[in-house]
This record gives structure tokens, sequence and C-alpha cells, in this order.
DNA sequence: CTGTTAGCGCTTTCAA
DNA sequence: TTGAAAGCGCTAACAG
């Protein structure tokens, strides 16, 4: 039916490997049969298979994008940055949701694999990461971002919580140093606990008490960012300074504050709490209440996440370790 | 490397052939010998190549999800919605990125191509539709979502714009009568000239004149919305009212009046505009100075265009006619 | 520089 | 109910 290799062939009078070789810019060929082949690919309308042309190769040119939601500004500003490098690679970009599930997940990767990609660069939906050993198995190299997980190891690309938190706490603290709430996400995920961390230490350091009716921890989802600030601001004597650790619970937590009639900073500097958060996003500015943001370089988490896949891929020189690259955030004031 | 086929076939004691209609769950085949089969599968780790397999039987199971971005909530609903309906049949989902360029979509549809995806489904990225007729070429079913091309035409799933904005202007006018201006994007977007319509008619239906002051139109994104609120906010006399026919838009102009001091309505009504807009998501409830949005059943348009798509490329019952499905807009206070 | 040819791993007649 | 064998469309030795 589609038009082959051989039709070409036959029309430009030659073989169908000669075709094959100015496909492939083969420097080999001569000038004039590789103009009278691309005629003859012009007239004909030809496309490639690559189907066919993987299955004798057995390299697909693709590359597997595993995020744990696709409704999320953050992983698709990572995979971005991971098509903003792979845009001249030849490579392009499969991108797919685990839905936050690590069975979801497990079955995204058993068809990752059953397409025969190259690689893959994983946002894990969890800690557990031991169903990720099926693609060491299948020789397919893969790439961690954001949080690392146990029983798996491979390359990575993270940014520096602690050290992101910590200097949004010193921010904070510098202003005026009162009570202090957490609102965070599960603490077995990597970058979580890191973010806490930077929190405990920046309050250890400056000899601030940890007030454990201050530390809320939900699910990173809006809705618990919006229940975890119910919860604060429900206690008798709510903290002053909230530090989120994530963009979309800080979003809930003003939808909170919204919603229940506290004004926000807007003028005045009246409001009831201060808060600080990670992750700068396109909305950050206008959340209110808020006037820190830490940055994540997204985009440059996923070309990085991109470079040391292209060069696992690659296989040049064999690479032994598993390489972690950490990330420096930025303090952004609104 | 692999295993294939032909180890299982050895390990079992049987013929390639009968591992093959073992996998392909062919009803005559004797339960002894399926067992035995199912078993050297599991022994060895099998894992089907589904490369050499789509080159066999010329479909790959895979569908292409075409949007002019990755970091766009309302785009990756669909895409979300898409893959709901998808979860069952055994597809599955490629998300590309055309980048919200004509040519960009065109070397993405020729990689869909390329990749022999049975179907696609495209956000348009703007007017120009004739690239599509690639497809066609190749027997490629497509399905458009949000707007209708030039020189293309296939199965389409649409909202009514055109009612959504009015039944909005309804609501502003039925409030105070006063003076309306308009945020929206390129009229040659058929979604965008719709939702322009909408509102002309509403102000034509009460007699209310049109002023070409009040009318700006950008391209759709935070920016442009916080340019046109700004060039509207710095007329003599401004509008009290502005429909906004983009999430985003609606976006860049309260990051406009929130940045410029502005106070919003919570809690008093001397906001200095009030403003309704079209597309309800997560944030649009903490989006000071609008009560009011149009939302989009973005799911259940992805939903329907994978049923339409799936219908197409089973083709049991050869569709002649194509089909446009325009599903309806809902107002949502907040 | 170009052609011949042997598969890549799978499915699917056809024959047994 | 099962097996033998012929390809799907392409690439890559190898030979010329």
């Amino acid at each position: 039916m589609a038009i082959r290799i051989k039709d070409v062939a036959e029309k430009a009078g030659v073989s169908t490997a000669t075709v094959s070789r100015v496909l492939n810019n083969d420097p080999k060929i001569a000038e004039k049969t590789k103009k009278k082949v691309l005629k003859a690919i012009h007239e004909t309308g030809y496309r490639m298979n690559n189907v066919a042309r993987s299955l004798k190769t057995s390299r697909t040119r693709t590359i597997g994008f595993l995020a744990p939601e696709l409704v999320n500004d953050f992983f698709m500003t990572i995979a971005q940055g991971v098509e903003d490098e792979l845009k001249d690679s030849g490579y392009s970009l499969i991108v797919c949701n685990s839905n936050e599930s690590s069975h979801e997940e497990e079955k995204r990767i058993e068809l990752l694999a059953e397409m025969c990609v190259d690689g893959v660069i994983i946002i894990p939906s969890s800690s557990r990461g031991e169903h990720y050993n099926r693609l060491k198995n299948m020789n397919i190299p893969a790439v961690l971002v954001d949080r690392l997980v146990d029983d798996f190891e491979s390359d990575a690309v993270l940014v520096d919580n602690l050290q992101g938190a910590y200097k949004a706490m010193e921010y904070l603290i510098n202003k005026d140093n009162s009570e202090f709430g957490f609102i965070g996400g599960d603490l077995s995920l990597s970058n979580f606990r890191e973010r806490y961390e930077g929190f405990c230490l920046a309050l250890e350091y400056n000899n601030i008490p940890k007030n454990p009716d201050y530390i809320k921890l939900g699910d990173c989802h809006i809705e618990s960012g919006y229940k975890m600030m119910e919860e604060l601001m429900n206690q008798p004597h709510p903290p002053a300074h909230i530090f989120i650790a994530n963009y979309f619970m800080h979003v809930g937590a003003t939808k909170y504050l919204t919603s229940h009639g506290y004004a926000s900073k807007a003028g005045n500097q009246t409001a009831p709490v201060h808060i600080a958060s990670f992750d700068d996003m396109t909305l950050s500015p206008i959340l209110g209440f808020s006037d820190l943001t830490v940055s994540q370089p997204m985009k440059v988490m996923g070309r990085e996440a991109a470079r040391l896949l292209l060069e696992r891929i690659s296989g040049e020189n064999e690479i032994e370790e598993n390489r972690i690259v950490r990330l420096e955030t930025n303090l952004v004031t609104h």
C-alpha cells in the first residue's frame, strides 16, 4: 500500500541498497546517483518505515519519558527541557504517564521496553524502584530525575533540596524569628525528606524550637495543601511563617486562605501568615501571602537528564559508575 | 541478546508458530500446550518485541497526540482524557509537542507517520491545516480537538464557544450593563473567533455599544494577557467589565492588576474591574477580580476524541462523513 | 561506488 | 491442533 524502498529503487533504476545508502547519508555514493535517488524519493513521496528500520538496526531512536502526571507544569517543564536537548539529536520523546502509581509505572515500563525505546527518563512516582530493574535486564539505560528510589541505581539529576530549603528559611528567619510551620509531602520521598531536613537545620542553627504541631505532612497536591493549611490555621495559635515544600501544596494553602477571607499581602503587611515555598512557577507571583520561592532549574534538569542518557546510549566511553548531578536552586523574591 | 520467540519455542519443545498463537490468545490451541508455552515464557522471562510484530501486522497500537505545548494544563488535561479512554483498549499514547509552530508540527507529523502510529489526535497550532493531509495520504486517521483548520477535513471535537461566551456575558450584563472590554487571541483561530462572536452578540442583543478601544487581541499567553490588560487600564476611562477568552491571558491580566497595586475582590467590591473568562482551571478560584469562568469539559473532549479515533481505526463501520462533536460549556462561579 | 543477499523477530497462510 | 515456511521493509556484510 505505502511506497517502499523497493519502489523508489525501481523508479530510480538502482538497487534498494543504494536507496538505503542515500537515506542514511552514506558518504561513498556518487553525487549523480544520489540526485537520481533523491528525485525518485521526491516523486514517489516515499517515507521511511521506521518500524522496519528499527527491527534491523535494533535502535528506535526514541526515548521514553515517564512522569507521575501529565497535568503538572513542573514535570512538563522538565519534559520540555528534555525535548530541547534532544531536538538536534534525531531522537524523539515518548511522554508517558504513570498516574502516580507504582503499578501503572511498572506497566508503562514494560510497554516502553516492548516498544524498544533506546532509553528512559523517569520521574519516580514513589520511593520504590525495584521494578526499574527490568530496564537493566533489557539493557535499556535509565536516568532518574527529581528523586532517588530504593533498590535501583542509575544516573540521576537532582537539585540541592536541603540547601534550597535552608536558604529560604534563612531569609524568613532574618526577617522575623518567631514560629515556623512546615507543610510538605511524604518524607519517604528523597526530595521531600531533604527539604524537611533543610527546614529543621535552619531552625536548629538559629536556636528556634521546632513545634511538632506546626509540621504538616500531606501528599503534594493542591487538596492536601488546602487541608494542611486548614489544620495549621485552626490551631489556637497558628505559626506566623510557613515553609511549604511544594508548589501545588502552596496553591492549595493559598486557596484555603483566600476562600476563608484572609487578606493577602497586597498593599498591607497585616497578612496572618507569611509563606515561602519550593518551586517557582509562572503563577507563583500571584499567589498572595508569599514573596519568596525556591526556584528549581526545571529545564536544565531535563537537559541534563537527556545529556546523561544520550551518553549512555551512544556508549562511547563505557561509564561504570552512576552519575548523580546535583543542581543548585535559586531564591526568587516576588 | 534478548530472548526471542524462538528461544521460548525450543524451551517448550514446540514451534514458533505455536508460541505466537499463545501470545495472541488463539483459541484453537490445546490447553496442555498452552500451559507448556506459558511456563517457558515465564522461565525465560520472554518479552514481546513489538517492533517485529508491528512490521508484520502493520499496526503499532500506538496513537499520537500532538499539542502546541506540553507545559499547559488545558492541553494536558485533554491528553489525560484521551489516556483514560485508551486505557483498556491496548493502545498507548505518544504525546508530542508542536511548539506552536506549523513547521514543527509538520515535522512531528512526519515523525509520527514514520513511527507508524495507528492514528493521531491533534490540537492544531494554527489555522493552517494543509500539512495534515500527509496523514490522509498515508491512511492514518486523525481527529482535531479544540479548533478547526483550513484545508483539512476530519473528525473533530469542539465546544460551543459562541454559546459559552454569550452565557458568560449575559451573566455579567445582568449584574451591571456598563462598558465591556474583551481580551482574546488571534481571531483566525476558530475557537477565539467564536468566543468573540459570542461576546459581540451579547452586546448587540442588549443594545450595548461596542467600543473598539476595549477590544484587545493578543496571542493567548500569560505575557500577552498582561500586556492587553495594561493597554486596557492605561486608557483614560477603562471598561469596568472584561471578558477574557482564555485562561492564560486571564492569568496574565491578573498578574498585571496584582503587580500594579489594584485591590482584588477579596472582601470588598471596590475592585476596579470585574473579569469573566473562558476555561475553568484549578487555579481559577484564586485569580482575584473574577468570580465567573466558562468551563470546558476537557477530559470529556479527550475521551470523545479517542472514541472517534478508535472507531476510525477499527474501521468496522466505514464512516463516510466527518463527524464534528460539539460539547457544551458550563458556567462556574467562584 | 553499487548490487546481491541474508536476515532482524514476528505472524500467518497452507499443509499435515 | 500444530509445524514449516514465506515474508513485512529495511540494513549491512560481502563481493564486484
